[in-house]
Order: structure tokens, then sequence, then C-alpha cells
DNA sequence: ATCGAGTATCTTGACATCGAGATATAAACG
DNA sequence: CGTTTATATCTCGATGTCAAGATACTCGAT
């Protein structure tokens, strides 16, 4: 008795997720509560973990780990010479300075990245991409955009518009006070 | 010359954030590639970071971790007598299999949970809380949702429902394809 | 009944992350 | 100047996570 294929407006197609079974279970357990604001941020929450997984997997085809794209790619970034101080690239990934300088090792074991001294300030020491670095840069992020594409298709270029801008809200306060 | 409180209507104030500046390096590093999905997807792995961080510091005054959280607030939404599989665990908290065996020693140990065969399936585990667990579990909920209501405070009501709806459209492919 | 495929959970070892504190240098102040 | 305070990075131990494989059980087909 179903009917696939039945036109109708890409919008009002409404499929549901784990966290409307997740809001409608507090409704009934907690009644008392107002848990709206997990419509939000536990979305914001499981995709992210969803994403993770999906760019481990896209990345395993390049020889690269996530957390190696994230440091590569914020060196590439920055233009040449491709270098950054590790303080800035902490800004950029959102982890701690021992795990910067774990990664920062490990980088340049593998030649992708090498460590120099701050010409002008001699308790810094600047990362900088190696050609071989840049090039693994390269090529990874070309494949996660490719993927990237595909988990947004579903929305429509004005809804992506819309999203990136309500999604900014949210972020600037974080990125812009110290938090 | 600057002009500070200047009144105009919420929506129109755009502050920039981290994935501004990302995406404007790459517009300029590689102009040949299209990186507008990192507008959207950025934004969402990096909000999930900082939030990971805001709930760790919210948790702690409860004792908790964040991981402890999502396990024990799974069971409670469950209903009486707050006992799901470890498989339905997983689903909803998006570990693997060898993570929730580790968490759930962890909190067994704590006598937050409590492990008991199965009645219906002898290979089968059934995870319940305890009622200190319930309790833990229902002092951090309501810690929680304050702080994202003070996340969520600069977006209005119907910005929210339209993000969780933007988000939905994300999400329900992951939560309902197996993916 | 028995076999084989499928399922649910646990075990293990490698590894990445965090937090707190150590070290060295720079900047601010009187 | 010399002292204090702040900054940049690194060290180290504890811990949580993952991937892969092992184990034990179920269920349908023969």
């Amino acid at each position: 008795m179903k009917r696939l294929h039945v036109d109708r407006p890409l919008t009002l197609i409404r499929m549901e997720d784990e966290v409307d079974r997740l809001v409608a279970a507090w409704r009934r357990e907690r009644p008392d509560l107002d848990v709206e604001p997990l419509e939000v941020l536990s979305r914001v929450s499981r995709l992210a973990r969803h994403l993770d997984r999906a760019r481990r997997l896209a990345f395993s085809e390049h020889g690269l780990e996530p957390w190696e794209f994230d440091v590569l790619t914020s060196l590439r970034r920055a233009g040449a010479p491709y270098q950054l101080s590790p303080g800035q690239l902490l800004t950029q990934t959102l982890v701690t300075s021992g795990t910067m300088t774990n990664r920062i090792d490990r980088l340049a074991k593998k030649g992708l990245v090498e460590r120099l001294p701050d010409p002008s300030d001699r308790r810094g020491v600047l990362v900088r991409l190696t050609p071989e670095g840049r090039d693994r840069a390269d090529q990874a992020l070309a494949g996660l955009l490719a993927q990237e594409r595909a988990i947004l298709a579903r929305l429509s270029q004005s809804q992506r518009g819309d999203l990136a801008g309500l999604l900014r809200q949210l972020t600037a306060p974080f990125d812009n006070i110290p938090g």
C-alpha cells in the first residue's frame, strides 16, 4: 500500500532521526523539563560524530588520519611559506598544547612538517609544511569536499546558506570571546 | 569612528567566526576549488568541539564525565526499569562495541549501572541503571539544559526551529540508513 | 537433528587525547 | 635595571577510544 516516488517539494519531506526519538523519550519521562535545546545541540554533536566517521573513511584512501589532515590543512591555508606557530595551530584545531606537541612530533617523523626556531621569539617555534605534506593536504582536501557535497546534496543552495548563517551565530561567541 | 550599540534587528548582526576566516583563506590559496561545503560542515565540527568542552565543565560540577552522562541518560530515557542492551546503547552513543564494554565496566564499578543476563537471549546482556545512577543523570541533565539555553539565547524561537529542521535533513540519512 | 550464516558481546593492543605542571623567554613595572 | 607577571612550548602519566578478532549463542534451511 506504500506509494513511492510521489512528487512533492523536497522541503516537505520530513524523515525522523535519532534526536526526534530522543526528545520524544525525554518528554515522556521528564514532562516537567523543557528539552527544546536538545533539538539543536544534540543534532550538532551527533552529526559531528557521523562526520568524523565518514572523514576517517575518506582520508584512509590518502593514508591520512583526520587529525593529520587538520594540522596539514591549517598550514596549507596559511599560504607560502606554509608555516604557523604551535599556538596558532591550537586555536585552529581546538586541541590542547600537549596534544599539539605530540601531533607535530608525529608529523615531523613522517616527514610532512618540520620544526624551525622562531627568529623573533626564542621561546617560540614555527611549524612548516614540507612539499610532500603540501601535496598530501591538497589531495585529501579534494576528496573531503567531494564527500561533503554528497552529504549536503539534500539541501538547496539557499538552505545551505541559511544553515551556515544560523550556525555562525552559535560559533562566533566561542571563536571571538576567549572561550 | 566606530558606533557601538546601534539599534538594529538581531538578525542583521553578523560577527565573523573562525570558519569565515578559514573559507577566505582557502579562496585565496585554492581559488580553483569550491569550498562552500565547509561553510556548513566545518561549523558543525567546530561547534561540536566547543560544546564538548563546555559540557565537560558543566558535568564536572556533578562529578560526571561526558561519556558517563551519555550512557546514563540513554538508560534514563528508556523509562522504567531503565535498562537497555549494549547494542541499543551503541546506536544511541555512536561508539564502537569495545568502547561500550569498557564504559559499562567502569560505570558498574562506580555503582551507577549493573549488568543482568538477558532472559530471552543467552548471548545478550541488559544494562540497568541503579537508583544512584538515575539521580545523577537527572541532576546533570538539568545543568546541561541550563547551559544549552544560554548558548542558544542569541537565536529566536523560530530560528532555533529552522536550525533544528535543517540539521535533521543531514542527520536523518545517517540515523536511518545503516550508515 | 545438524550445519552454517548471522548476531551480540567481550578481549586485546596500539595509540591519541587530556590536564597539570615544568622550563625558558619576554614584557611590564616601579 | 631587577623583580614580577605573562606567554610559548614541552613533558609526563592516566585514561578513553578504536579496530580487529575471539567467543558464544540463535535461527533458518536442509
